[in-house]
DNA sequence: CTAATCCCAACCGAAAAGGTAGGCATTATG
DNA sequence: CATAATGCCTACCTTTTCGGTTGGGATTAG
């Protein structure tokens, strides 16, 4: 079980902006340089980012993208579900999709405690308790 | 993030096989009917798991699996690393893989809570919890 | 006007997922 | 010994996803 490029790349542009304590649009060129990741790659995902809620993006001359929320209002696991989808380990947890074994099925139970183990984690964690843990440089 | 088939196929395999209390060695086709899942398929899962020491097999007739410690010796994460290889969600956790920036990295700290999570979970979980909790029909 | 910037659609190669087909090796049992 | 039940193994196939690129269009500050 590994987390997306995507996934990653995805977080650490959010951190970089949360990082960013003065408001103006950061060019994406600067994120994508600033963290590593292909620029073009960067823009899709920042797209994805932008149509959940999670940035904004001014275009144009000296525009660029801002978290569309203070940073401690955005949690590791919004991120993650605006580019992975809903988080959903197999088709019967959180809910039965429709397997009549679902109510006696004991590998379920074992889905049910990982998934409430991850969501808890990632819900728990907010953009602004990133930012202060970094260690600066 | 969603579990394969392969690993919940996998799962659903050894329950079948730890809720046989009688230690006789169950042939594939009756576990691959009972739980619905596709004998071939099942075939290289159940490879698997005997190369990881999980189950043994017996060949011949009257031949079979059966699980090869008790089932309370079992983690569901056993299971889910013999299936899905070594639980790494990205490059840098639980190891810095080489990256420099691992030592101020924020994202890695989400990552690594994340990884102690779902770590917990799966190694907290045994077969025998799981028979215990299924309900019988 | 122009350069910087975001927006968008299409494409691409590689890998993995999920599954199938067919044949070989072993062994309990009559 | 013959046979049928079983596990073991290799190769193949199709579809989807991943990670990424290309190329162009729309917007806007200066």
């Amino acid at each position: 079980m590994r987390i997306s490029s995507r996934c990653e790349y995805g977080l650490r542009a959010m951190v970089f902006l949360a990082a960013r304590e003065d408001r103006r649009p950061v060019p994406l060129p600067e994120i994508a340089a600033g963290e590593g990741i292909p620029a073009p790659f960067l823009e899709r995902i920042l797209a994805r980012l932008r149509e959940s809620g999670l940035v904004k993006a001014t275009r144009g001359v000296s525009g660029g993208y801002q978290l569309a929320q203070p940073a401690g209002d955005i949690a590791v696991g919004d991120v993650v579900t605006a580019l992975e989808g809903p988080l959903s380990l197999v088709g019967c947890v959180p809910d039965d999709g429709g397997c009549e074994r679902a109510e006696s099925c004991a590998s379920r139970v074992a889905w049910r405690r990982l998934d409430s183990a991850i969501s808890g984690a990632l819900s728990s964690i907010t953009l602004e308790d990133l930012t202060r843990e970094a260690v600066p440089r």
